[in-house]
DNA sequence: TTGTAGGCGTTATCAT
DNA sequence: ATGATAACGCCTACAA
């Protein structure tokens, strides 16, 4: 094993002090350049490596950051830590990353445990059940900056970056007017979630907007599983008033009423019209390719990292509380493609 | 901002030494359980958290890991990553993520800077230029585990998780041929990669045991992209001996097959069956389903997870070189199930 | 059982 | 421009 070289060892070799090394390393202007140079030069010559963690500990920076998501291996967050790892290895930071299985309680000490170890800033989209925010308000307390993405919570003096869900849900639904649909039915997720509640108000402000009335019948929960689309589109289709068409807040749902759909000898999308939301990487894969709303999930962590690096290079005193919101992007497929 | 109390605090407050404090919350031995719970009530009182970064001083143990992935957005590699997250947090340690979008210099360089801070043990899958190893033996230098999950590079005291591409190759082409199969065409990916080169070796070895003789012609290679796996078709259709199988190492590349074969009219599983490698999320979800080799990432992950573990744990003196290898699972789908 | 003291590697402050 | 020293917070011989 290599042993590790120190600034003494340097100073030592060059019968200065540690403290001269160190003024060379860290590009001090109270140098002569001369010795700067010596300095450099031996280091890289003794494969000097400086000890971040000796660094860390005296300023109280590690250079790392912490993301928190619900599953890292769902495509929408692992292409948001992707966006935040992007942008910030160029600064010299690290990305660790955090699972919360959807339970607050893992929340809470993933949290803990991060600023334990110091990180420099925490990315979190909070898990479903998280009321309580507590737990996040640690992070403020001990002065390190946290950014939501996507899914944010209310607390003041933290920044979020998340998409206009409204604008998304409106969005689709309009498209779908314009396809000539009227009867359109909505599959939403967990309205206490703030996400499904704004994807279902745009859905509700479109029909509005065109003059249609919402049939209360027409707005059913699902979760996020295929199954749940199908058995979604079995109650609907009980009534002799069927829709000509679904928007839902899941792709998998959406991909669930389709084979329902077909099952029943429907056609898409010439008598119903379906459009998903996520833009799922399966979507644009699929014999009959699905509509869907792209959440842009790649600039999301970017501009979160963005956020972040404002927050920290900022002046410390003022707090800022930055909301960015991204504008979700309507990818028109055949599901709900009528060619007019 | 809160203050941080340190166990002088706590000492100071209790009239008792530093080092008692220490000991008491270490759970060493040498000390009266009178002390140690007062020392923990405290502790807990005061709002007492370990600096993690002067224990990882001290110790030289940060309980930080690294993972060097090529995308972390990739299914495949996300669910990896998963399954290192999950098997590792219970023993305390935080999951670095680095990528190298296939390039050996960002490799390098991330090597360099995990080892630099000082994380524990490293996971990595090699880039596919990935050829030198100099950058690879430097974690061994340092003392530093290092698991190669997937990817390897055959590098002395080095351990690693694969899975046996050879039989994953072998159990596609000869689930082909049980389905009545005898003119079956391989989709290669770049052969300099040893997981392609072994997957295509199973093929091969697939067809001599069954008595058939590989056309040189059916044996192509594709990168992946389903563009790929179209151009793909359009070559080998230009010949008057037709495939009646398609075993592609590339999931994205069956599918554009399969695109393609549609596009030419030709009926699968009955005229051509086609299996993909990969169990990309997207190939069950068809509307024909796609038969795929599973690399069970997951497993992988935890596996690799604990192959570190026992390193880490084990005698240091004794340098254990671990070559475990999974085996791959067939998932058999409509797009080369005939049902006979 | 408890306390003292030194050190992990770095940087910042104060002298020189 | 350079050197000595203390400090970041913790742990661990060694001493008591």
């Amino acid at each position: 094993m290599a042993e590790k070289v120190t600034i003494y060892d340097i100073s030592k070799k060059l019968k200065i002090s540690a403290a001269t090394v160190s003024r060379a390393l860290n590009n001090n202007p109270k140098i002569s350049e001369k010795t700067r140079e010596l300095v450099l030069k031996t280091a890289t010559e003794m494969n000097y490596k400086q000890n971040r963690l000796a660094q860390a500990l005296k300023s109280g920076r590690t250079n790392n950051v912490g993301v928190i998501v619900p599953f890292i291996n769902r495509s929408f967050f692992s292409s948001v830590i992707r966006g935040i790892e992007e942008e910030l290895s160029p600064h010299g930071y690290h990305v660790i990353i955090c699972q919360t299985h959807e339970d607050v309680n893992n929340e809470i000490k993933q949290i803990d445990t991060l600023l334990n170890t110091q990180v420099d800033g925490i990315f979190m989209s909070v898990a479903k059940t998280t009321q309580d925010t507590t737990h996040i308000q640690k992070a403020l307390a001990e002065n390190t900056p946290l950014v939501f993405f996507d899914r944010k919570k209310d607390v003041k003096g933290l920044s979020s970056v998340v998409i206009d869900d409204f604008k998304g849900g409106y969005l689709a639904t309009k498209h779908l007017i314009e396809q000539g649909c009227k009867k359109i039915a909505h599959f939403s997720g967990d309205l206490n979630v703030e996400i499904y509640k704004n994807r279902r108000q745009g859905y509700l402000k479109a029909l509005k907007d065109n003059g249609i009335t919402p049939l209360k019948r027409f707005s059913l929960p699902v979760n996020s599983k295929l199954e749940s689309g199908t058995s979604a589109v079995k109650d609907l289709w009980k009534f002799d008033e069927k829709p000509d068409a679904i928007f839902s807040s899941s792709d998998y749902a959406a991909l669930g009423a389709i084979q329902e759909l077909r099952q029943m000898g429907i056609k898409i999308p010439e008598e119903v019209c379906v459009v998903g939301f996520s833009n799922e990487p399966f979507t644009k894969y699929m014999e009959l390719p699905i509509t869907s709303v792209d959440q842009t999930p790649f600039e999301m962590g970017k501009i979160a990292a963005q956020v972040f690096l404002e927050q920290i290079e900022g002046s410390k005193t003022l707090t800022i509380e930055k909301k960015v919101v991204l504008t979700p992007e309507l990818y028109i497929r055949d599901s709900s493609n009528r060619k007019l």
